[in-house]
DNA sequence: ATGCTAAATGTAACCGGTTTCATTCCGTCC
DNA sequence: GGACGGAATGAAACCGGTTACATTTAGCAT
């Protein structure tokens, strides 16, 4: 213990002292901008290694009123979608010079509001979130600081922060238009948890109404093992049921993966189609039929989006990205396989 | 434009003079300990509230000296592996009180440098890396700060910074002595870029100098359809190899389509055996036979030593997590298959 | 009443940088 | 030779909180 006392952080008084000029020199040759003649420079410069000095970014912080930090509430990081979001989220901040907090809500309301209350402890200069229904808490203290937010994963002009997504419903709709056009009627939807979870709940609404087919709701973790299991239960014995929709690649592969274990061909029996487009979803056997988001793009735009709100002020105008169908007929196909026929 | 104008931001010293209390009673207030009367407490909070106030970070980090942010330099967020694993270690730290920031490296030493300095110029407190390859630049700046930095994915009880993680080397020689007692002789080694990637280099040095089996290694992209196109190539006529191994699952999963999509069957004709145990492996069929790294463990542990050396000053000692052989005879078998027989 | 203690609050220094403004120094021009 | 202008540097205020220490006030024993 003899000489561990006493460590006191070296500061930049520390270095002005050693190169016997004053602090406002020291911060020049830390900002390498202002006039400083060469020979000051490498003095300051000496000392500041020979101190190991290294400037605070709470003091840097607290004059320029700037942290150059946003966060991120996400459901979870240990899925693709999210992850695969982040990844361009992070690499387009990077891009504008921000750092990236993630936290994430296990899409649990109070954490939610529990986790961005932190991030706006540690200084966060703007934040995103996913989907559009946020906590009173969260959106009181987003109204207190006026703080930029960013909603994503969901497109909504009426919303009143600006949302960088996609149309979830529609999506849905269109995948389920995949299986109407093959003539599919009775139609089995997988789906993750919908409690607090908005994006399933826009994309359930494709199928409220709709008089042409007829759903059985499946709701399960949203894991690959859990879909697979469904499927094995559904089709264990013959049913009408002619295909099933996932609302989410995950579950769809799962799906697949049930149904080639009992045998049944997908999709010569029953049709399997997605929501996500996964990349593992193209190389599956047959490939997946499913309903590209454009999650990078949505990372881009919504750093985008948020950086110019944080580093000019410009609250950033909705901005609806587009889904599309990858590999319409490779995972789904016409009603016409044994299942049904054994079925009716 | 007309009021837009001087939007200064609320400090403490305006709640004071509202609440017409010091600048000393005000912060008692935001810090819920000391003894403030009960009336003057209320009046306080009644100005906070009107005034919108919310106690600047970067004001607080200056005193305390803490940021409450740790960081983390991994490879990409865009892969199962490291998402579970951040997943994991960011729950844990939040625990702690801690934040965390990703920042991603793509493998790039001089991004992986750059970043890192970004990350401790806005202040983190702490640092997870992967792997022990570390640029000669970052190296100085964890020695020019000490800063607590704990290595993962990675363990090496020798190397200078504490390490968290498993045994790389020693989990890919499980897998390939899974395929040794199986009777396979001609391996094919399915890898990622070992560019800059310690872990994929520990994971090869299983195969150097051993002499009973003899290995074809193909490198590519660690992606499903990457891996799966290499197994349509490699397996479109018959040889004499009779096994994949590959060192992450990602790419054991597309052997496993390529092989199918030829209609060659695992494990019957060939075998197939991957690392890292994705939840998604165990619901293939077969289901894939791969040596589990315990990622979220990982996570937790990271964490745990990360917020003890920061918040207590210890510095955690190495730890070494255990692998795991899973369904060891999924989708390995032993050598009898068409293929080997066509082949030799 | 007087003195003493504890509770409540205020004053001002301080954290580690940045920045404004003043000052010094030097070369140049008339 | 003295005035002028720009470059280089320093002194000190300032950013927005925290906190050590001083001061006031009230309650209570003597």
């Amino acid at each position: 213990m003899a000489g561990a006392a006493e460590k006191r952080r070296v500061t930049l008084r520390d270095v002005a002292q050693m190169a016997d000029v004053s602090t406002a020199t020291v911060s020049r040759v830390l900002n390498g901008n202002a006039l400083v003649s060469e020979g000051t420079r490498a003095r300051v410069q000496a000392a500041i290694d020979a101190l190991h000095f290294v400037p605070s970014a709470a003091a840097r912080a607290i004059n320029s009123g700037r942290t150059h930090v946003v966060g991120a509430l996400v459901p979870t990081l240990d899925h693709a979608i999210f992850s695969r979001f982040l990844d361009a989220l992070e690499d387009e901040l990077a891009g504008y010079g921000l750092s990236l907090v993630v936290a994430t809500t296990k899409e649990d309301p109070d954490r939610e509001a529990e986790r961005a209350r932190g991030l706006v402890d540690i200084g966060v200069e703007g934040l995103i979130v996913s989907g559009v229904t946020r906590s009173p808490v969260l959106d009181a203290l987003i109204e207190k600081r006026d703080l930029p937010v960013v909603a994503t994963s969901y497109f909504d002009p009426s919303y009143h922060l600006p949302t960088v997504g996609y149309d979830n419903e529609r999506a849905a709709r269109s995948a389920l238009r995949l299986l109407q056009d093959g003539g599919h009627q009775a139609i089995s939807v997988y789906h993750g948890p919908s409690a607090g979870n908005d994006r399933t709940r826009a994309r359930l609404k494709a199928f409220r109404n709709d008089p042409q087919s007829e759903f059985r709701f499946r709701a399960m973790p949203l894991d690959v093992s859990a879909a697979s299991d469904a499927a094995r239960r559904d089709f264990a014995e013959p049913r009408r049921t002619t295909a099933v929709l996932a609302l989410s690649d995950v579950l769809a592969q799962g799906a697949l993966f049930g149904l080639q274990a009992l045998g049944i061909s997908v999709p010569g029996d029953v049709s399997v189609v997605g929501i996500d487009d996964l990349p593992s979803s193209a190389a599956t056997t047959p490939a997946l039929t499913t309903v590209h988001l454009p999650v990078r793009e949505m990372g881009r735009k919504a750093a985008t989006a948020l950086a110019k709100w944080v580093e000019e002020g410009t609250r950033p105008s909705p901005e609806r990205l587009d889904s599309k169908v990858m590999r319409a007929s490779s995972s789904v196909g016409p009603v016409s396989g044994i299942v049904r026929r054994r079925g009716l």
